[in-house]
DNA sequence: CTTGGAATGTCAACAACACTGACATAAAAT
DNA sequence: ATTTTATGTCAGTGTTGTTGACATTCCAAG
């Protein structure tokens, strides 16, 4: 389907500017795709994609600190900071001031949070299934395999973790 | 390398929603690699990404005209022209009345365009260049077969096209 | 116990980039 | 002659990001 230089297994590959532009190209329109679904519904809430990534992140990791989340996030604490705000008074996430360090905020979705981020992450994966049915088993490793290769170092290892204790 | 299910070639995947959650947070990341080179760049010429997408666009397809590059960026035509107006005031593009239809305009990449259109290129080539090395090609073509299917038809259209005259 | 620094929150100002709505002009199409 | 299309522009607004400055709380080291 995607011809991609020669098609044989041999890891030298001949990568014209052309091929590179078309995965360039891809990855333009394939991530507008990706953000379609959740960015219409987020619209109704008067929400911003900005908030779908912290609430996604916290249903990810229930009780990571403020700090974690900025880590991930890459932004600056008064840019997360006026959207957790929000989602605070909202009543979508909870903060919780740490046990053993009384300076850190624990944070955590609310029903109304998990609520939120099902119907975002619904609309998501339902467009990641199609994409990954459309193209095959195969595909999808593959699809992987690139996306991990492309991300910057430091962003790679907060990618694939899971869980996180309240402590 | 990435398990995804069933590793055969049979068509129906087991996808869990562990494995969906990764492939978004994948997408999510490496989007954030993919932009990170041209936006370093971009600062020392207070452009941002809008600039970098128009000179990208203008550069794959001289001489397309403002409607065109409206419907490939999915923006108003109001965002988009504060970002031509800078790019043509700067010198870097040209915007010359249609011959056929004088309504339209089309756009063209001076030299020192074509510059900054290379120096942002080579700069997100690399990095995607690299990403293909490591996955291998096999990898390659899934990558882009799902991300094809990820796009919007709409988008999808605008995918893979090259050239376009000056009419 | 005092001090230094880390974690957090908040205020103000600003910039990039998107949006809507309204209006203007020129030229093609009917 | 009228309508539609292509483009540009002005004004206002919203989201998301940035810096810089400052306050509070609290752990930890001297």
């Amino acid at each position: 389907m995607v011809d991609v230089g020669r098609p044989g297994g041999e890891n030298l590959l001949f990568l014209t500017d052309e091929q590179l532009r078309k995965g360039i190209e891809a990855m333009f329109f394939a991530y507008r795709g990706f953000t379609a679904d959740p960015d219409r519904i987020l619209q109704n809430y008067s929400y911003g994609r900005a908030h779908h990534r912290a609430v996604h992140f916290i249903h990810r990791s229930p009780g990571t600190t403020v700090n974690n989340l900025l880590a991930i996030l890459g932004v600056t604490k008064q840019s997360l900071n006026r959207v957790l705000r929000t989602l605070i008074e909202d009543g979508l996430v909870e903060s919780r001031v740490g046990k053993r360090d009384k300076r850190e905020r624990h944070l955590f979705l609310t029903g109304e949070g998990e609520a939120l981020e099902r119907e975002l992450s619904d609309a998501q994966r339902d467009r990641m299934r199609a994409a990954y049915r459309a193209a095959g088993p195969d595909a999808v490793s593959g699809f992987r395999e690139v996306l991990e290769a492309m991300m910057d170092p430091e962003l790679r290892k907060h990618f694939g973790e899971m869980k996180e204790k309240t402590k």
